[in-house]
DNA sequence: TATGAATGAGCGTTCATTCAT
DNA sequence: GATGAATGAACGCTCATTCAT
């Protein structure tokens, strides 16, 4: 039963995420999600209020699945270095992996449903990340620099290779992926 | 009769940026921009075929406002540097001055507008720029990496920042605006 | 069991009253009757095969329920007048003691659930009432005239009544409803 | 052009009309609506807000109507008397040849679509008739009574003997007319 | 017997586009 | 050329009803 629940809903938000990705918002209808997702129209709604419900549900969830998706394997006793350079690649494949959700998160971004409140809930998953930048930033290894410009130098960064990478116009080789990341490090790094 | 035909262009193509820029796509209706043209609805249908058409040529506009901005004030025998400096602090205080651009041109690249040949047409403009990295990197200045790479640590690097800066979230002072110009140097120079 | 029975069939009839008189028949989803009467959407259709019959059979026991109501306290040996009177005021009493009874009346009789079936249903309870008509008449005492004219100087005059007096236009004090009684009777007496 | 501006307005109010006192405002779709009035569904919101604001629109001309063709043929210099019946006749009149105003004015005076700024609205035209009330309370004529309790024994009164003569279960001959006439003077004139 | 999750037809409404003027 | 009234397909959403549990 509540396996049953959870699947629809599941199947909602995914089908939303493949749909929107694709088409975009304006482009992927409710009934369209609902036929994706093998449900009924009206069930949608048992789940969400509304459209703009169901998308910030599904924003808040994928943030939350990055920001997982960047701290797996790292522990607090690692090198700093290495804790940046984990959460970095983290950051690329799970982009890499999941082009559909780099793609949402992109739209979303630039789209009016983006408001104060959804953003401000989505930043409370990205607290660990934060940390590590203002630790880094104590032991005198990055820049001291607003933390705005180190996210767009990591991560806006990191998500534009990738959709450079989706449009076909960039292959992220490993190479290319060190090449990348020294370029984070030149930009970051208050070295020499 | 000719400047008339071109005031009207013009009106509709200002309007939809205007319009769209603060309300997106989805929220901008053609009776809207028809509207705040002051033109009839069906007027709009003179100039473009669609909305899709409308909005495409509108984004092609814009890329090539943004490339002319981009090569103000510089000349060929300039040294690389100051060339490197001047083209992206064109950039970003075109991105400054014209926040509705801006916003304008990331909600199309995030949107299912872009096409292949869209994209085609506006990287024309760009051929300029392009040169430059690429005598960059032939001189050696900068390091040898994939154009895309390039255009991500400067060109969306800098829209980041003005995102960031309309949002709210971070100043644009002087003091940071040569900060970032630094960590796009740290990141893109081939130095010691 | 039968009382349990008695009681959601109750409940749901009663919460039906209450929402519609307020909300109308529209703005009462059989949703919200359940959630009212504490029972599942689907037990509804237990007792009721649908909505409209639901609602037909609520306008069924209200009339009862008024007819009763107008007979209370009434014996064959009283005289004609007495009888009258007290036929008039309990109806009065009652339309303003209910007036969700009253509302949700008046909303049926003007609505497409009213049919030639439901209103019959409904008249034989007002036998006893007719009588007394026929009686009066008989006796001389009242004018002869159609059933229906008698009904709308006396039932439909006392609901219009009590419809101003909820909609906050006329204070039905004592006094008022003398005088209305006193009307009644000028309208109908085969006085002088 | 003004002509049918006017003609589309008129068409869509005129099949509301009909639509509604034979099917109600829930049985009446928009799309309905446009369909009986020969124009497509949108242009129904060219010329009313909502359907809330086409049934307002309507109700307020129809209440208009029937006050103007209460006052048909009326003069000032006329005895109270006589324009007294004028106004109930042409009422019962105007009620017997327009069974669907009739039974719409019915609908929406017990509908939720009746707010206190509608019917402040629709009263300012019957100010003409209030006014005679007023003069006969004072020459004497009628009893002091509340203008509801007047209203209920002329306009409600004449309104309901309508609705049982549409009902099939009265018939209004000039005979019941005449004495149903009667019935209203006896109720409320101030005589003997 | 009672439930309430699920359904999908049908609603009110919007808006890109057309075309008579 | 320019207009804007008119269109109707398509949208987001509701809710009476069903049925597996």
């Amino acid at each position: 039963m509540d396996t049953l629940q959870t699947n629809k809903r599941e199947a909602i938000l995914n089908a939303t995420l493949h749909l929107v990705s694709e088409h975009g918002f304006h482009g992927t209808p409710m009934s369209e999600i609902a036929k994706h997702a093998d449900v009924g129209a009206g069930t949608i709604y048992r789940y969400f209020d509304s459209k703009e419900d169901l998308i910030n549900a599904l924003f808040i969830e994928l943030k939350n699945d990055l920001s997982q998706a960047m701290l797996v394997g790292i522990t607090q006793d690692q090198p700093l270095e290495d804790i940046f350079r984990a959460l970095w690649m983290n950051l690329l494949e799970f982009c890499l992996e999941k082009p559909d959700v780099t793609l949402f998160l992109e739209q979303y971004h630039n789209s009016p449903y983006l408001t104060p409140e959804t953003e401000a809930q989505s930043e409370v998953f990205l607290a660990p990340v934060y940390q590590v930048f203002d630790h880094a930033i104590d032991a005198g290894m990055v820049k001291q620099m607003p933390i705005e410009m180190l996210n767009a130098l990591t991560y806006n960064f990191a998500v534009t290779l990738v959709k450079y990478h989706l449009s076909g116009s960039l292959e992220l080789t490993e190479q290319v992926k060190e090449q990348a990341f020294g370029a984070v490090m030149g930009a970051i790094l208050a070295e020499c």
